[in-house]
DNA sequence: TTGAAAGCGCTAACAT
DNA sequence: ATGTTAGCGCTTTCAA
């Protein structure tokens, strides 16, 4: 049977009070009575039992966090670098997955009962939408990620999706490409990622005095590679011209970049191609893919740092916020220059 | 303030048991009883604190899982994996990372004080050795994976790695490819998944009567892509001959196809290439890539079954067991058949 | 600087 | 079929 704090006690021939007092690092006490108790807990291997302290304390020390999949690279590095943060300020992470897009096990996850176990939670959906603000009204501390959902009742952090396409889509254009297809638009969509990205895509293309094609939008249900190079079949066998693609995400431009290959398409000198999310498979594929790196790290640090503000400030509330992280392109292979494709 | 069952006793007019009763699905109440009890349960929106509970029960409902990274693909994939399996059990999943091979980190959480929360353990060590084994014997149920250590006081769920090895080797020899080079191997390393690997790699090349030739074992120390390609790029500059590249995992695999390609080799056609883990992208990358499925799910269904049991089941301890999952060769586009080839 | 005692919300043993 | 009661191990007043 693990140790308790009153075996501690005993052995050091104090209170429960005082050993609670060495455990919590109370500063008033005396140095000689602090070195008995410690000389006790070591001899016992005590550990605190975290259960009874939460019970008690009403904290758990563990923060949740709700994410479509794992298995989709974007998450498995966001989720990476949530828990290099949680660590950082000696929280662990209770992950929860909500499947791709599954808007009932979203909602579903809000109340889980296990949830309990956590002080609060980073929720990432990717099916729910606008409509549903009011089911982020929820008792305990909340951040919300993605853009499903602006202008919630609770802290919000997410990137320059509109921005951050307007560039990648600008930099094609610098590129000298003037047939930009994008692969990943969601039919009707008037919230979302892909949503966001596309009216990034327009800006960027009425800047440049270039009309919008409607036949350069590849349309796909989700955001897989499958998705991607089924788009990109479509298009090449519906036989619009294009000099370049944006991959909506990367995975997309990773599938939509095979099927181009395979088509004997030559990447650059062919078709231009640009990502977004910034993987680090980006990296490594042929040719590495450039992309648009949203600031997933800054985004990860802010949401545990705003949640654990929450967390710890239930005194003073202050309004929701929104936090944008910084985005830059990634100059990779996959767009280099018109300049020197020319020169080969 | 939340709802307690005290609560709930006093508006349905039944004592505190009654209603845990309910909540825990006892079988004898009265159904009127019990009407009442879940009327008022709904009314005050009572949910139990899970805190009490697993301070009186001793049961927390969740497991962990100590893994090296999850921004490793292998590892995102065996993560999502365990999660689903533990969501059929009702469990949550609590993550912590180690990192690549840190062996102290691994060590560390072996004893640290978050594993209160947890009712067992599923661990992934990649930086521990057998010398290590008697940091195994943990006062709470504990599932091993991979090959770091064989034999040890725990249950041990792994993958025929020496057999499977064999059979990716087998499946290039048959392809007829004589000489094969490996990317991956660890120098001087006697346990652990490149050990074993290149020991079945060893064993199909002498049943078909090949001599291993050293110079075909490319080193690495870490499993990343960068590694793979570096050490292709290595081989390559070596000058050495080589029809085949077997990576030891599909990460080192991808990075070597990559190398190859950048210096104008054809795949299959100059050089065929076979990984090992199964990971999704292998199904995505140009050519898609031939590799080991280890029986990723098989691991993690066995690994949450065994230590479910092992929680339960703490009356009858039995002998620590190791279990074994089955393999398959998925058969790609970068080991088409030389018949196939020859035709071209 | 330290101790005594109450009680967080629940489950389980025992009673009825 | 339902109620009573005693803690699980800890933190937190309140005292001394």
């Amino acid at each position: 049977m693990a140790a308790t704090l009153h075996d501690v006690a005993a052995m050091a021939g104090v209170s429960i009070k005082t050993v609670s007092n060495v455990v919590n690092d109370y500063q008033h006490i005396r140095a000689s009575t602090r070195e008995r108790v410690l000389k006790a807990i070591t001899e016992l291997n005590y550990k605190p039992n975290l259960s009874a302290r939460s019970l008690r304390s009403g904290r758990t020390g563990v923060i949740g966090l709700a994410l479509p999949e794992l298995s989709l690279s974007y998450f498995a590095e966001l989720a990476d670098a949530v828990m290099r943060e949680a660590a950082k300020r000696d929280l662990v992470v209770l992950i929860e997955q909500t499947g791709g897009g599954d808007r009932d096990k979203e909602i579903e996850v809000l109340s889980s009962p296990r949830l309990q176990l956590t002080d609060g939670l980073i929720f990432s959906p990717l099916g729910m939408s606008t409509d549903d603000m009011e089911l982020l009204n929820v008792s305990y501390p909340l951040v919300l990620l993605g853009e499903r959902i602006f202008g919630g009742p609770v802290d919000h952090v997410t990137m320059k999706n509109v921005e951050a396409s307007k560039a990648a889509t600008q930099h094609l254009l610098e590129r000298g490409c003037r047939r930009i297809a994008v692969i990943g638009a969601h039919e009707g969509e008037l919230v979302g990622s892909a949503a966001l990205r596309v009216e990034g895509y327009r800006e960027a293309l009425e800047e440049a005095g270039i009309s919008l094609d409607p036949s350069l939008l590849g349309f796909v249900v989700e955001w897989h590679r499958m998705d991607g190079a089924q788009a990109m079949r479509q298009m090449l066998a519906s036989g619009v011209q294009f000099d370049a693609v944006f991959g909506l995400n990367d995975t997309l431009a990773l599938g939509a970049m095979r099927v181009l290959q395979e088509a004997g398409l030559r990447i650059p000198e062919d078709v231009a191609v640009i990502g977004f999310d910034g993987i680090d498979e980006t990296r490594y594929s042929l040719p590495t893919l450039s992309t648009i790196d949203p600031g997933r790290d800054e985004i990860a640090a802010t949401a545990v740092r705003v949640l654990t503000e929450r967390i710890a400030g239930s005194s003073e509330p202050f309004a929701p916020c929104q936090y944008l992280s910084k985005f830059s392109v990634m100059d990779r292979e996959s767009t280099v220059a018109r300049e020197r494709q020319d020169a080969r």
